[in-house]
DNA sequence: ATAAATAATGACTTCGAATGCAATAATCAA
DNA sequence: TTGATTATTGCATTCGAAGTCATTATTTAT
């Protein structure tokens, strides 16, 4: 039970009659040691429970393996996914995972100089509101960036995201064409870029339809401001024939408040639709009307143009768009 | 846009007229160093961009600050929420979340010894079926280990846990007093520990209350395999008085199927219990009688004891179980 | 068999910060 | 002012593996 001493390469080329430089390279793909050497190294290696140091290895070579990825304190609903999803794919390129907490947006400089310090290979930013400035930092340190789900416009990022604009279209193209006249929309938080980014895609398409003066009320993509929200907005102003929710937790909470407390009959009286496709709007007691992200392509896109760009630095920067697919649920009916 | 060059503390020593040391020195909290010194190489430090670099620390303190986090794969079904809250804890630690994936049982071994290279202050395991074994050979690197919802018996391990014994029992008090007399337990899958441990407290505790012979089902803890198991062992059998799930999506899986497909009312001709207290498990479609897993502080507690243990390796293994909420909600309800 | 080409090896340096130790400077007491 | 204490400093070494370069062993060609 004595506290076991860490087995270096020294002692395992000292064991094996061998230089340190030969166990180094038994250890590294592709150079170049005789079959003789390598079974004695790798036999003396096993017996005396030896592996590399991950750490020293990271240091001589500059390249730490890791790629840190950013995910925001207060918890956007479904990050957590896109987190397993995104750990999933890089752990297949034989890296690793870093996580990095953003508290607050003004920390941001101070977190990239943090992450720097790591020496990681690649950064994957889900949360943060990345101004220009701050992807500059990154730049100058060599250390490639994808942004997911955050466009920075005319900014040179690589980014994925899923395109809301054609998305949101889509849901409001079925809500006009089904005759609806009175709209509301719930948004998201004001301070995340993809939540205003929606509402205000909603607004316009909405306008360009001839529906101006759209109300907007606002939620923080909970169940419970989904509810409130509505319930707030119906009690004052009655009930819309449609509710445009920037999320599906939301449509879920609107869903129920209406159920509930109303005697509104989803889709009947009421039509309502979502966004992001989370499994709980196919459930049968919502079957949401939504657009579903392609969770699983947008994290490979992500993990994918990262590693070209580790690879690769000199690649341009690539913002990849994926489509959202329409889930044309139960929570929407056309008018008569 | 050049490729920038690395300050080290050797140029900040040089350019401050200092020596390495001293750069060194104002760096690390508790050292000695004048007040002159400290502001002359802070003021060239921060001119010149210098940061220490993590990784060399780490190297020469044998200090990584990282904890590394096993993850399954096939992720259950709220680890993604466990570990965004443990890495919330793990931060204001002022450490990191090291992520690892295991795919199969059998990696294990190899995991380990890749986790130990590592150098990280801790491991904390969510999924893993971990053997005696693998936690001896991580006690001979002196790697603190905390095992989370993991009950290794009479293993010298840090654990923390929800009583899954009392919260079973709690809900299967109510049906029984509530005259329910035929039972069905949906489990879920096999190769899942805490999935076992359930469904074997459950089947004890019915046929210590005089239920013999429970029929048990088993689905994959998701929504689609709760419907199903349901679906299929009523299709064959007739409606139960109640339904056990082992968690609370298969418990929903069940409402809906019985609300779909079925003329079966919940609660008024079936009960049905699940498990962990998810946010959906409240929605007013649901109101699931369940027990609320107290995540906050199962996280916390498993940090709390893992940062005890990396302080004081000598501490002696710890298990805190910690119990769950009984949330009555609206899918039980006592027979005439 | 011998020159030429190639493969394998080891000595030594490097990555960047931390720290033991000895040397020096600053402070204090008398 | 001098010696004793204490606070700062710098030198040199360390952490553990990787890679450069020159050297030696091996293979191939002639």
């Amino acid at each position: 039970m004595a506290k076991q001493k860490r087995v270096t390469s020294y002692d395992v080329a000292r064991e094996a009659g061998v230089s340190q430089s030969a166990v180094s390279r038994v250890f590294r793909p592709g150079f170049s040691v005789s079959e003789k050497t390598r079974t004695k190294v790798l036999d003396t290696a096993k017996k005396m429970g030896y592996k590399p140091n991950a750490i020293a290895r990271m240091l001589i070579t500059q390249q730490s393996g890791m790629i840190a990825v950013i995910v925001s304190s207060r918890a956007n609903v479904n990050y957590p996914e896109v987190l397993s999803q995104l750990n999933k794919y890089i752990a297949q390129q034989n890296k690793r995972v870093l996580l990095f907490t953003l508290d607050s947006a003004d920390d941001l400089a101070g977190l990239l100089e943090n992450i720097w310090t790591y020496q990681v290979d690649g950064v994957i930013a889900l949360a943060a509101h990345f101004e220009q400035s701050s992807l500059e930092q990154l730049e100058q340190h060599q250390i490639p960036v994808v942004l997911y789900n955050r466009n920075v416009p005319d900014a040179n990022v690589n980014s994925v995201c899923c395109s809301h604009e054609r998305g949101i279209k889509q849901l409001i193209n079925i809500l006009h064409e089904g005759n609806h006249k009175s709209y509301l929309v719930i948004a998201g938080p004001t301070d995340s870029d993809v939540a205003n980014e929606r509402r205000d895609i909603a607004c316009q398409y909405l306008k360009q339809l001839g529906h101006d003066n759209v109300p907007v009320v606002y939620g923080d993509y909970s169940y419970e401001s989904g509810r409130k929200a509505f319930a707030k907005w119906t009690g004052a102003n009655g009930v819309p024939d449609a509710v445009i929710c920037s999320n599906d937790i939301m449509a879920i909470g609107v869903i129920d408040e209406a159920k509930e407390h109303m005697s509104i009959s989803v889709p009947d009286d009421l039509s309502v639709v979502g966004f992001d496709g989370v499994s709980p709007a196919a459930w049968f007691s919502y079957q949401v009307t939504t657009i579903r992200q392609p969770l699983d392509q947008l994290t490979k896109a992500a993990v994918d143009i990262l590693m070209e760009r580790i690879n690769n630095p000199d690649s341009p920067p690539e913002t990849r768009v994926l489509t959202g697919a329409l889930i044309e649920g139960n929570s929407t009916k056309p008018r008569q």
